[in-house]
DNA sequence: GCCGTTTTCGGCCCGACTGTTTTCAGTCG
């Protein structure tokens, strides 16, 4: 069983977690954090990159010593140095890093002096008062110590969806900005950089008096607990359990802030050292030589004085966008308001809430020139999918609507369920009747990898197969992806010409970036299609553009930004 | 442990807030 690059990543920040209670060098450890950082969010498999003999080392954080760690790790399943460490200090630590308020220090202070190294000693301990009797610890650590705890067993950790942040974020907002003075005001981190999931909500303004705002900050009704109130800075608990950072900054600091906020940590990381490079300090109030004041005001001035173009927040991860934008050489991503249509609904016909009419004129309205009825195909019964018949007496109707609806093109298509073989759940002369068939996988999501890959491959070689619908099958937070090599279907698909959908929903949002990046990387085309099952969920394909943008595609890469004509020339194989 | 416009050694991002202190360590982002 092939090592996956989450179990690495988490060895590594195992071993980081252990080391820093021992005291280790703090940059040993920050480089093990770092490389778990990079493997974790990297698309292609060390496993594969091992067996294929490649070298590790040019993926940044990664050096020889490490190189040979994961080589090690993926062969064995084992990291010996973390063995060697847990034999000093007990495995069962790092878990207790994990809970808000406990760091090395303290944790090392608990095992050391009262002998804890689990959550259950931890809580037995606190409940008894006999944290406070330590030095350094109090009462009021001891009770937050016992609500991290619990915090943590209720699955505290679980970032939040996107589209779930949003509606959060968007309240918050407009309230905020009903304060007087809150002039300039952005929702900055992970959220700016449409990650497709948040750990917590970062709130940046700028504006004179901070006092107004932090009062309505605080006050604001969905807020459940005061966490911390400063200054410049608060943090808060809201009802549905999402934290909010507020941070109030100096109009002439707004530039410097909102990147500062916005991260990732790995790109601010990598931008300061450039500005240490230049004899700079960067910080959250501007770019400083000395004394002076360089700039700060706007985002722009600050990646000027290192040398760089404005970086769109969905690249910022440092996984190449600074080397782009030294070399001038930034993608021109894709926009919103380049998409002529969307390739991917469904009506009452299936599991949809509307007609195709009414799909047909929702689309009309948003400025598109074409819409794509895709419902389902007969073997998604639970959706009561469609079969040749049901198909026909559908495209019968699409005719009549096209006849009839000015300003819009209906596309007749289907989605089309992929067996567990490999075949398509409809005949091939209902198949060639139709402008586009997106083809999905729904069931047998637990094949090993290589019948998987295998499936999806067999499908794409159907002359009819257009796109293929959510890669992987993930739904995040409730379902792992498939196991398939990504790599092989995207190589496959762009040799078949295939268009690999870019799904808008959020619990999708698969392809995830890296796949984006690495589809764009294999010159395929892609779609960013919402799946809608009613006329308001035409409006997720925001977040499908996000997951685009981040995965570096440009206008031209996404099919649906071209003319009907375009897209026609596009569909055909 | 990584990395190089400081280049194979010697650096490595930086400030705010809390709780426990009584000037600051620890933690967080």
């Amino acid at each position: 069983m092939a090592v996956r690059n989450q179990e690495i990543a988490d060895l590594f920040n195992r071993l980081a977690d252990l080391l820093e209670v021992e005291d280790a060098n703090p940059f040993r450890v920050r480089a093990y954090r770092n490389a778990a950082r990079v493997i974790g969010s990297l698309s292609p498999s060390l496993s594969d990159l091992v067996a294929d003999g490649e070298d590790l080392t040019h993926y940044p954080g990664i050096g020889d010593d490490l190189a040979d760690k994961i080589r090690t790790i993926v062969t064995t399943g084992e990291l010996p140095d973390l063995r060697e460490v847990e034999h000093r200090v007990p495995a069962e630590l790092s878990d207790l890093m994990h809970i808000k308020g406990l760091g090395p220090k303290r944790v090392k202070a608990l095992y050391q002096e009262l002998g804890i190294d689990s959550l259950d000693q931890l809580e037995a301990a606190a409940r008894q008062g006999r944290i406070r009797q330590l030095e350094g610890f109090g009462a009021k650590t001891e009770q937050s110590l016992l609500e991290g705890i619990e915090y943590l067993r209720g699955g505290g950790e679980r970032r939040t969806l996107l589209g779930e942040a949003e509606e959060v974020a968007e309240r918050l907002k407009a309230h905020l900005e009903g304060v007087e003075g809150a002039k300039l005001l952005e929702v900055a981190g992970s959220y700016r950089r449409r990650k497709e999931t948040v750990g917590d909500l970062d709130i940046l303004v700028a504006c004179a008096d901070a006092k107004p705002i932090m009062d309505a900050f605080v006050g604001y009704d969905e807020v459940a607990e005061v966490a911390s109130r400063g200054e410049t800075r608060s943090t808060v608990y809201l009802r549905s359990g999402l934290q909010v950072d507020l941070r109030v900054v100096p109009r002439e600091s707004y530039g410097a802030a909102l990147h500062y906020f916005t991260g990732s940590q790995a790109h601010n990381v990598a931008v300061r050292q450039r500005g240490v490079s230049r004899g700079y300090k960067i910080n959250e109030y501007g770019v400083f030589q000395g004394e002076s004041r360089l700039a700060g005001t706007t985002e722009a001035e600050v990646y000027a004085t290192v040398g760089l173009d404005w970086i769109p927040p969905e690249l910022r991860e440092n996984r190449g966008e600074i080397e782009a934008a030294v070399a001038g050489e930034l993608p021109c991503l894709v926009e919103q308001s380049d998409l002529r249509g969307d390739l991917h609904c469904h009506t009452r016909a299936t599991d949809g809430g509307q007609s195709p009419r009414e799909m047909a004129e929702a689309a009309r309205e948003r400025g598109y020139d074409y819409l794509a009825i895709t419902d389902h195909s007969r073997r998604v019964a639970m959706a009561h999918g469609l079969d040749a018949d049901r198909l026909r007496a559908q495209m019968a109707e699409i005719d009549r609507l096209n006849d009839e609806l000015s300003d819009i093109t209906l596309l007749k298509g289907c989605e089309v369920d992929i067996l567990e073989d490999g075949s398509l759940d409809l005949p091939d002369d209902a198949l060639s009747e139709l402008d586009l068939a997106v083809c999905s996988v729904h069931y047998q999501l637990d094949l090993p990898r290589s019948q998987q890959t295998e499936r999806i491959l067999k499908a794409m070689d159907n002359p009819y197969c257009s796109l293929l619908g959510h890669a992987t099958g993930r739904q995040i937070n409730e379902r792992e992806p498939m196991d398939v090599d990504m790599e092989r279907i995207i190589a496959g698909a762009t040799e078949r010409g295939v268009v690999l959908e870019v799904n808008a929903q959020p619990a999708r949002l698969d392809l995830r970036d890296e796949h984006c990046r690495m589809a764009r990387d294999y010159g395929a085309r892609l779609a960013i299609a919402t799946d809608a099952h009613n006329a308001d969920n035409l409006g997720l394909i925001r977040f499908g553009v996000g997951q685009a943008r981040r995965g570096w595609l440009r206008a031209e890469d996404v099919i649906n930004t071209w003319d009907l004509a375009g897209l026609r020339r596009a569909l055909e194989r």
